[in-house]
This record gives structure tokens, C-alpha cells and sequence, in this order.
RNA sequence: GCCCGGGUGGCGGAAUUGGUAGACGCGACGGACUUAAAAUCCGUUAUUCGAAAGGAUGUGGGGGUUCGAGUCCCCCCCCGGGCACCA
């Protein structure tokens, strides 16, 4: 054998995997399969280590799942929808079709020259009319099962932009772009029924495979369900009445004031009543004036305005004062709350403010509750509640109360969820045209099932003005009703990108059908996803969306299952000079320049031995010298190895042989950990035992320098495959892929001799090398005879078989 | 404020789940090779007292359980991430 030529290896191994379709899953098998996949990527141009990391662990999953001889379905995609490609456009006037498909290919030569196996058969692209034909197909679906619905909702507008941003585009109230302050818009909307589901979204997370616990718990928080009552309050003096909604229902004897937020729908009846209402005018004027991001900053102040008008309290009859204030949100519950001081903190600071009585209704002698300082949110019994008094709050309090809600037939126990449905409208091009129809006769029209696609129309100009893009193509906009056939408009947002990402994992079991966007006995075979592995960043927003598209089309009768990811793997962030990596900090350290330097497979080593994987850690280019070190030894020591004088003896080589046999068992067990750093630390340990076993043998029998060489490369396979690949075909004139993985042979992996710890009094005193498998009548010998040791002085003896002895007196 | 993680050498991190703390790697230091450097190889490397043998201390802090605690229990401090006027 010669040098170690990485470069040379690394591409001939990427082309044979290649070229003999490596991996190739049977869609059709019913045994053994395994979906193992990585997030498919924005085609951004390039690869960063966020990839690298996500592609490399994946790909170690699919090669030691292969190995262990499972049908693994392991596809790539591009999520190549998106802002970029516009934004390039509108500066240079290159098509985003081809820039993103330029990017494209750059992205895939890069993941090859990673040696991650993927099915390239099955790629998908979400901006490919093949795809959105179908992404658009499952729209309409939705929209015919009153799932999609229009209205008019309030956006972040950037008006030096002319566009829509999506929350994460609103960086402290302002643009991430061009830094301009970021409106409120009213705008005609499409939206996805997501909280039609969001009982079933909670739930799931409690039947879900393997999650961290982090993503669930955001999950769980972005769902925000909360019970408690809604009930009605009626103005004073008047038949007009609004709903508060409160998960407190057993304070409510401690309401002594209620608020609605300015943007309620009743404002113009109280403004009509209020003989403030100059004032209250003002101050809703005032609050439509701030920004989202305004309004929440100056929240620790709170404002309102009394309206002078009282509503009656319904459990005792008591009138009390209605404010506006913009503490209480639009967009949560009704709108509208019974403000409770003596229990809850805002309403303390708001009664304190403008000085309103507080009363205290929940006591607990425990806690010595108190409202001298602050509300009391804690729970106790219920006093000054009239004949609910001494009733526990949270249980019995709660319940009668509500119960006499219900006998007055003003109310009933509610629960209410953060969760709001998807607004998936974009003003731009670059995305899937919604496929419907605005005609004047019959209304919002689906295009027909086989017009599909609506295709996205050439245009000259991507600048956005106040609306899509596609407004300004009159061929693509002017069509006729698939209803009634009369001159009909089309609409002409795109949808949100995450809607494409919504169901590629389903397109990718059956990704060339023409018929359907997916065969149903396919998906049901394969999904869920056995392995997820993706960036921590889509906690919420795409595995969220993902799911509910799940729960969408298995009750459209389209698939089976309930949750499209089983098990969900998150890898950390790396990160470089103490902050994440980003272009515009010039901190980003690219990975393609080591496939040169160093190699691909010293670039995977490290980057699996750098960390826990699920950990975000900072880059260290010291690092990957040591992986590339072990990588030159290990080519150093198995051509010692396979040069090493064959003997008919094997009695020397039992050491090494055993150290194998130990490393199968402990790399094994840290893969199905995905414990990948101490899995590569075990192989460079073992690398260490075969280098003082070739310094120090003169010769090794044939059948153990074929075990030690076997092994050695397999283990080392899934984490650096090509030198792996290279050193088993030269020795064994085979492709290891075809290997099948080791198993361990548990009678040998206990050295016969360790190292004997005499503890005196819990503190080590003596150690020994010690055959094992003494009983502690031979180690009391042994330490009576070697330590001088008294052994009648101790009370007590504690003696652990070959690790520990302790004498105790 | 609430909900998740997490605090171990100069650094990234190990520790069979209660049994020798610091595996493996990086860095640093000393040595070999070299005209020299790089690469490579050999050695040292938790702190501290000591010339050494050896001793003492040590897993964020304090208490506890135990023959024995990085690991289990209670209290506190700090860091990272997420959510946040959500009624």
C-alpha cells in the first residue's frame, strides 16, 4: 500500500457508491424498513457545518442501519422555494429558477464529496412543477374540507420593501433587511385550519417515539392550552354583553373591574354609551398608532381608560367599573377579561395604578397569602365568595362556581389555546401559486383537479409593490370559472415555503407518481419516519406544521398514522469565536475547503467527536488535525498489520483480539446511543491498542489478523467510510458495504486481570493487579499478606467481586 | 416571571448509572530526528505541599443519605436555550 491519499480515495468511493446504486431501498418490502432522514435544505449555494453535522450523522445511521440489515429508505431533497432566490433576482435579474437550481448543484456535489449515501432517484425539489402540482393539489383538499379559508388579518408590512415578512423577518419591530420599521397591515389572508387540531397536536407529543424533551416542551408552550371558564358580563343599564374568558373561574367574588381591549368589537357600542368617550378615542387611536413590538415593550407601565359605564358581576350582582386597556390582547380569549387584582399580578398593577379596590377572595394559612404587596396567584380556600366560602379553589371553588354559571345559562368551562392558524399568504413570486379562483358568480373556485399545475408565470420585474408579483402577469391572472366558465381572476399569493415542507417526507416514498401525490399503501407502509434528524431552529414551526398535515390528510383519508416522526433527533449548533455562525458577522468557517485539506472523512470524525451531538459547541481547527492524525496512523498501522508474519500460533494475539471483540460491543452500544463522540474516541482507542500490539509482536496468526482487520474496518465504516472502504478492499478484495455488522462474543470481554482497589475507610490506600474472579476470602488473604493489613481491627468488610475491597472500623 | 437543558483540568469532553474522577482528543511543556523549520516519534501535563518517597485538596456553593456520591435527596448560586401582559 502507499501514502494515505485521501483525496484519491475519497472521490473513488463516492463513485463507485454511486455508480452501484449503494443504496437502494425495496419500497415494496413489508420487513425490516427503516426511514431514516435528514431535513431537506434550503439550497442556500453552500454547505455549512449545520449540514455537515445533520448529514453526517445521518449518514451514519443509515450506514450502520444498512449494515445491520435493514431496507433503509435515506432520501435528500430541496426545500428551494424562497425569499433568496427573489431577493437575487430583483437585484440581478438572473430567473430564480435558475439561480436556485445553479445553487442546486453546487449543494449536491458538496453532500456527495461528504460521502453521505442518499437515493438520488428520489430526489425532490419543492419549486419543480411535479412537486407543486401536488402541493397544490393538497391545498385544495384542505380548502374542500374547510381547512384553507381567506379573511382579513393583520400582517408585519415593511413598506420601504412593498412586502409581507413572516415574524421571523421582524427583528425588534424593524426589517431584517433594510432595517425599516415594520408596519400593521389589514390584509385579505389565506389560512390554514391548524387549530382545528391542537387538541390532538398536544396530545400526540405525549404518544410520540423519541423527542427531546426541549422540543416537546416548546411545542407543548406554543400550543398554550388553557382551561377554565368563559361567561358572559352584561353593561349596566343596557342589553349589550361581551365574554370574558378566565382560568381563574373561583376568583371570580375578587372581580372588581373589567377590561376590553381596544380593538374589541363592542368598542363602538361603548363608545356610544361612554360619556368618555373622547378620551377612549384617543387612547384607541393611540394604541393602533403602536407597533406590535411598541406596544409589548411598553408593557411594563400599564395604561387604560375608564369608560365610566359598570358591569354587573354575575355571581353577586355587583356592579363594577368597565376599562379599556391594551394589556388585555385581541388575539387571546375574547378580548376581554373580569379583573381580578387580588389575583393576578397585572390586575394588582393596573388597580393599583388607577386606584381600584382590591379584594381577596383565596386565602392559605401555609403560604400566610397576602395582597399587602402583591397578588396572591397561589391557591387556598375561597372567602368573601359568599356561599362558596371555605371550598378548596382550584377544585371544588372552580367547579360550583362554574356550575352556577351554567344554572344561570351565562356560561360554561372553556378551554382556550395560544395557537392560531396558519397564515400561509405570501405577496411574493417565488413560491407555489395558490391554486384558486375569484369569480364573481360563484366565488372562491378551486382550479380543477387535472388543470394542475397552476404554474408560476414568467415575469419581467420581481419588484413587489403592494402586492404578489404574479399581479402584474394579466395572462396569468385573467382566466374563466372551472364553475360557470365567465371571466374569473386568480389568486395571486404564493403560499408559505413551510407549506411545501408540510408533506416532501410522504412525496419521497413514492416521488415519480403522476397520478397522486403519493400512494397511499407506500406511505402507510413506510411512514412515520423512523429517524428524524434535523436543527433544533424547526422545533416549532415545521415539525408543528408537519404534523398537522398528518392529522389533515389521514382523516382526508389519504394516509393511516397519526404522527409523521417517530423518533426526532436535534442536533446543536456550531458555533465559531463564541457566536453563531453567520455570513454578515464574517465568522462562517466552510467545510468544503477541508474536504481538500483534510478530507472528508476527518471532517466527519471530527465533527461526530467534537461533542455530545445534541450539544451546540464551538469549532476548534486544532480539532480536526487530531481526527486527520488518527486517520494517518490507523493507514500506518493496517499495513503493518496485513505485513505482520503470519504464525500458527495465536496465544499472542489474544489481547488484541479481545480488545476488538470489547470495541465491537461498546461502538455498537454508542451508535444506538447516538453517541457518537465516545463512539469515535472508542476507535481511536482501539487504534492505540493496535499500535503497541504491532510495536511489540514479531507475529499474529492468520485468523486473528483477519479478525482484527475485518472488524477494524467495519467499525470504522459508518463514521468514515472511504478509508473503511479502501483498506477492506485492498485486504479482502470486497465492498464493505455488503458487510454484514459483528457480533459481540460476550464470553470474551473481560480482561483477565484488573486493577484492585483496597479502600480503607471509603479512602483508596492500596492498588493491585489482580486476577479476576477472586473470592473475598482470596482478597483478604492477598491484602493481609501484601498490605500487612490487621483485618480484626475493621467492623465491617465490603467487598465488590473484581473492582473494590473497603475495610471499615 | 414561566418551561426546558446544563455547570467536571488551560480547552472539547469521558466515567459500565452508587464503586480508582479526568478516558479519548486538542493545547502546552520537555526530549529525539533535522543545518533549520514543518511533519513524525517518545515523555510530562487537575491543584497544592514536598528534592523525593509520599501527603492534602478536588466534579458551581452549602447541607444530607451511604462503607463509598460527579452520580441519589433538600436548599442556594450561575450559564445556555425557548416562551412571555396568554387572563
Amino acid at each position: 500500500m502507499s501514502d494515505y491519499e485521501f483525496q484519491k480515495i475519497e472521490s473513488k468511493w463516492q463513485k463507485y457508491w454511486s455508480d452501484n446504486n449503494s443504496i437502494k431501498s425495496d419500497i415494496n418490502s413489508v420487513d425490516n424498513n427503516f426511514y431514516n432522514l435528514c431535513m431537506y435544505p434550503y439550497p442556500s449555494g453552500d454547505l455549512h457545518m449545520g449540514h455537515i453535522r445533520n448529514y453526517t450523522i445521518g449518514d451514519v445511521i443509515t450506514r450502520y442501519k444498512i449494515m445491520n440489515g435493514f431496507n433503509v429508505l435515506s432520501p435528500m431533497g430541496w426545500d428551494s422555494f424562497g425569499l433568496p432566490a427573489e431577493n437575487a433576482a430583483i437585484k440581478t435579474g438572473i430567473h430564480p429558477k435558475t439561480f436556485t437550481e445553479e445553487r442546486i448543484n453546487n449543494m449536491k456535489d458538496q453532500i456527495i464529496r461528504l460521502g453521505s449515501l442518499y437515493e438520488w432517484d428520489r430526489e425532490v425539489a419543492a419549486h419543480s412543477k411535479d412537486y407543486y402540482k401536488w402541493t397544490q393539489f393538497i391545498f385544495i383538499k384542505l380548502f374542500k374540507n374547510k381547512l384553507a379559508y381567506k379573511k382579513d388579518a393583520p400582517v408585519n408590512w415593511c413598506d420601504s420593501c412593498k412586502t409581507v415578512l413572516a415574524n421571523e423577518q421582524v427583528i425588534e419591530g424593524n426589517c431584517d433587511r433594510c432595517d425599516a420599521v415594520v408596519d400593521q397591515k389589514n390584509l385579505n389572508q389565506w389560512f390554514l385550519k391548524i387549530s382545528e387540531y391542537s387538541d390532538e397536536l398536544l396530545d400526540g407529543l405525549n404518544q410520540i417515539g423519541e423527542w427531546p424533551e426541549n422540543v416537546k416542551a416548546m411545542q407543548k408552550n406554543w400550543i398554550g392550552k388553557s382551561e377554565g371558564a368563559e361567561f358572559s358580563l352584561k353593561i349596566d343599564e343596557t342589553d349589550i354583553s361581551f365574554d370574558v374568558f378566565t382560568t381563574r373561574p373561583d376568583t371570580l367574588f375578587g372581580m372588581t373591574f373589567a377590561v376590553v381591549s381596544p380593538e374589541h368589537h363592542i368598542m363602538n357600542e361603548i363608545l356610544s354609551l361612554s360619556p368618555n368617550s373622547h378620551d377612549l378615542q384617543k387612547y384607541i387611536d393611540d394604541a393602533k398608532k403602536k407597533s406590535e413590538f411598541e406596544r409589548m415593550s411598553l408593557t411594563k407601565e400599564k395604561t387604560g381608560v375608564d369608560t365610566g359605564l359598570f358591569v354587573i358581576n354575575p355571581v353577586n350582582g355587583k356592579r363594577v367599573s368597565l376599562w379599556i386597556a391594551d394589556y388585555v390582547l385581541i388575539n387571546y380569549g375574547t378580548g376581554a377579561i373580569m379583573a381580578v387584582p387580588g389575583h393576578d399580578q397585572r390586575d394588582y398593577d393596573f388597580a393599583k395604578k388607577y386606584n381600584i379596590e382590591i379584594i381577596q377572595v383565596i386565602t392559605d394559612k401555609k403560604s400566610e397569602s397576602s395582597i399587602e404587596r402583591e397578588a396572591y396567584v397561589g391557591g387556598g380556600v375561597l372567602i368573601n365568595s359568599g356561599e362558596f366560602d371555605n371550598l378548596e379553589s382550584h377544585t371544588e371553588g372552580s367547579k360550583k362556581i362554574i356550575q352556577l354559571l351554567k344554572e344561570k345559562q351565562i356560561g360554561n368551562s372553556k378551554t382556550t389555546f395560544r395557537l392560531r392558524d396558519w397564515l400561509i399568504s405570501r405577496q411574493r413570486y417565488w413560491g407555489c401559486p395558490i391554486p384558486l379562483i375569484n369569480c364573481d358568480k360563484c366565488g372562491m373556485v378551486p382550479e380543477r383537479e387535472e388543470n394542475l399545475p397552476v404554474l408560476l408565470p414568467e415575469i419581467d420585474d420581481y419588484k413587489n409593490t403592494n402586492e404578489s408579483p404574479l399581479a402584474k402577469s394579466e395572462e396569468f391572472i385573467n382566466t374563466n370559472c372551472p364553475e360557470c366558465g365567465i371571466e374569473a381572476k386568480r389568486e395571486t399569493d404564493t403560499m408559505d415555503t413551510f407549506v411545501d415542507s408540510s408533506w416532501y417526507f410522504l412525496r419521497f416514498v413514492d416521488p415519480s407518481n403522476e397520478e397522486m401525490p403519493f400512494d397511499a399503501n407506500k406511505v402507510n407502509n413506510w411512514l412515520p419516519v423512523d429517524q428524524y434528524i434535523g436543527g433544533v431552529e424547526h422545533a416549532i414551526l415545521h415539525l408543528l406544521y408537519s404534523r398537522f398535515f398528518v392529522k389533515a390528510l389521514r382523516d382526508m383519508n389519504y394516509l393511516n398514522f397519526d404522527e409523521p416522526f417517530q423518533n426526532l433527533f436535534s442536533q446543536g449548533m456550531i458555533n465559531f469565536g463564541g457566536s453563531k455562525m453567520s455570513k454578515s458577522k464574517g465568522n462562517t468557517v466552510d467545510p468544503e475547503s477541508y474536504f481538500a485539506t483534510h478530507g472528508a472523512d476527518a471532517l466527519r470524525l471530527y465533527i461526530l467527536f467534537m461533542a455530545p451531538p445534541s450539544d451546540g459547541v464551538e469549532w476548534n481547527d486544532g480539532g480536526i488535525e487530531g481526527t486527520k492524525r488518527f486517520l494517518n496512523k490507523f493507514w500506518e498501522n493496517v499495513e503493518k498489520l496485513s505485513k505482520l508474519e503470519e504464525l500458527d500460533s495465536s496465544k499472542n494475539d489474544e489481547n488484541i483480539v479481545r480488545k476488538v471483540n470489547q470495541s465491537i460491543n461498546s461502538v455498537s452500544k454508542h451508535l444506538d446511543k447516538f453517541e457518537f463522540n465516545t463512539a469515535v474516541s472508542d476507535l481511536m482507542k482501539l487504534n492505540n491498542e493496535l499500535s503497541e500490539f504491532l510495536k511489540n509482536s514479531k507475529g499474529v496468526s492468520k485468523k486473528s489478523k483477519d479478525m482484527i482487520m475485518k472488524n477494524i474496518c467495519i467499525l470504522l465504516f459508518p463514521m468514515a467510510p472511504h478509508i473503511a472502504s479502501e483498506v477492506f478492499e485492498e485486504y479482502f478484495k470486497e465492498n464493505l458495504i455488503d458487510v454484514t455488522w459483528p457480533e459481540v462474543d460476550t464470553d470474551n470481554l473481560k480482561d483477565p486481570t484488573y486493577e484492585l482497589v483496597v479502600q480503607i475507610n471509603g479512602k483508596k490506600t492500596y492498588t493491585r493487579d489482580t486476577d479476576i474472579g477472586l473470592e473475598q476470602v482470596e482478597i483478604e488473604k492477598i491484602c493481609k499478606e501484601e498490605f500487612n493489613m490487621n483485618l480484626s481491627e475493621f467492623k465491617k468488610i465490603i467487598y465488590i467481586k473484581d473492582k473494590i475491597i473497603n475495610f471499615v472500623g
